[in-house]
DNA sequence: TGATTCTTGACAAAAAGAGTCGGATTTAGT
DNA sequence: ACTAAATCCGACTCTTTTTGTCAAGAATCA
């Protein structure tokens, strides 16, 4: 299974899901969204502190305490969650940003533009797609039809 | 860094481009592909093995062997090799053909529709790639304007 | 005080990724 | 026939990543 997304980005995107549908309503335990989205809570817990500390999430500590969103539904990206769980889409490590592994063939290599571009596509799709759209379903243009070349251009 | 190909597919794609680049100048070997792109023989073996059985690639035995593309440039899609040396693209295991670990949540999950749409995109987007236009460098339009949602359609 | 909940860093088991290896088979050239 | 070049095949191993788990601490509410 390729281009897989780990468990990570997906739990963190699921999690995020469930407070920006009670957006509004208070905090949210992770033993909550633990128990409905069936992700282990120590884990869970591990990939929200670091959504806190990108400020994409706020915590209430305490009794009653949980997490809210740090900003409305519609101000987050699917793709910020992603930044900061997996450290952005990268499809190879010849494309990565900071990149140590500099591939010898790097000028020359012709698949590199490839998974260069795919990973700046994935990564605009990512971004275009807020939760609030998420939580509406509207995201079903993406079936739309997308070219990826220069097809009769003139 | 999420979303990542693994060496298979990227090796994989990489092979056929150099075969891609000398279609009709007769079969070539491994040893040369190897070289020149800086990947373990042994391994490229592997890869080549599972492309030819699935008839992507033809070999030739013996001392001036090697491999041949099984069809002309133009004809072979890089979504091919990728299905065949990764077994598709999916995001996540709850959207893989004939996956076995069900997610309990799948009725109500809103991700998954999310990564069954991006898997998809992602396919379209490797099967619109032939082994020519790769060489042709034709894939610059990658970077257009594209829109996964229903914006004021109507 | 006691229960609840987040905070932090370290640790560990399991899975996947990336090769490696030994040997077998086919074929061209001499 | 012999040798070298090349593909073919399955099993194996080493490393890295993934996917958690654990122990202890700190804030907060009743």
């Amino acid at each position: 299974m390729a281009l897989r997304l780990s468990t990570r980005g997906r739990y963190g995107v699921r999690a995020v899901f469930r407070l920006a549908s009670r957006y509004g309503s208070g905090p949210v335990s992770l033993r909550t969204i633990s128990e409905e989205e069936g992700i282990p809570l120590r884990y869970l817990e591990q990939l929200m502190v670091r959504l806190r500390r990108e400020g994409l999430v706020e915590s209430v500590r305490g009794p009653g305490g949980g997490y809210t969103l740090g900003r409305p539904p519609h101000e987050i990206k699917v793709g910020e969650v992603i930044q900061v769980l997996e450290g952005g889409v990268w499809i190879a490590e010849c494309v990565e940003a900071n990149s140590k592994n500099r591939c010898f063939l790097e000028q020359t290599c012709v698949s590199r533009g490839l998974w260069l571009k795919l990973s700046r596509a994935i990564q605009r799709m990512l971004n275009d797609i807020s939760l609030q759209e998420l939580m509406d379903g509207n995201f079903e243009g993406m079936d739309s039809e997308v070219s990826f070349k220069n097809r009769g251009a003139g």
